[in-house]
DNA sequence: AGAACTTTTCTACGACACGTAGAAGACGGC
DNA sequence: GCCGTCTTCTACGTGTCGTAGAAAAGTTCT
């Protein structure tokens, strides 16, 4: 499981918050916060590429979407951590024995709804 | 969240599957395959109790234990995961979306069953 | 087309994590 | 007290990540 480092994690909520693909350019404008140079976003932006979380067009300038939202991220995460598991069931028996009452409300309500889609 | 590399591990992977505590020279043997030296063991054990996932007793030889079980870090993971987002139900329900029909039943039933327990 | 500007790629370096293990110190049995 | 075992200290090589300069490629304007 290829993880993010702290300017990688940045730049995908840079563009996991944005509506549509963004440039470079752009990126290092929100990011100005940090001082980094353009060249940096891009060595970035090629370093997320190959983890397989951004993609690009090949316009000019290119521009640069998350190939999964922020969301769907974090449930492939959870999913990966589930898949490394030999014993899933019990994974997910300590998992929902520790969510909160509200999520685990949540959660009986989706799986529920996901049985009337599949009936 | 502090990841683990491969031989830490392959050596939490020894920790979990053994019944009660192991020697770091057990755990040089079981790693055998490796062809680590003892004193590779013990760096990673070190490293493994500085990120807290193992503790050792004070005998002599020195007794290492994994603080949670293989299940219970899973889970833990999963839900680190899950704390590190805004929107948490967003991320429940893309989880629960993709898991498995069998694996939907089970979280069924075990919600079903933490409700009885609460009430 | 040529100059000036922007964008992208190539390359590199320092810091840090991790795999690796030798050397030396601490300890226990005989 | 000696010897073998166990533990700690220290260090090095490699890979990843943050960082960015230099150069190439492309765009725009005149």
């Amino acid at each position: 499981m290829a993880s993010l480092g702290e300017l990688e994690r940045a730049v995908m909520e840079r563009l996991w918050a944005a509506d549509g693909p963004l440039a470079a350019t752009t990126l290092r404008e929100e990011l100005a916060a940090r001082g980094v140079a353009l060249t940096t976003v891009h060595t970035v932006l090629t370093r997320l590429e190959q983890k397989g979380f951004v993609v690009h067009d090949d316009g000019r300038p290119r521009l640069f979407t998350a190939r999964a939202s922020r969301e769907d991220h974090a449930a492939e995460l959870m999913h990966e951590v589930l898949g490394q598991s030999a014993d899933r069931q019990a994974v997910l028996a300590r998992f929902v024995g520790s969510v909160n009452p509200d999520e685990a409300r949540l959660l009986r309500e989706l799986l529920a709804g996901a049985d009337d889609a599949r009936t």
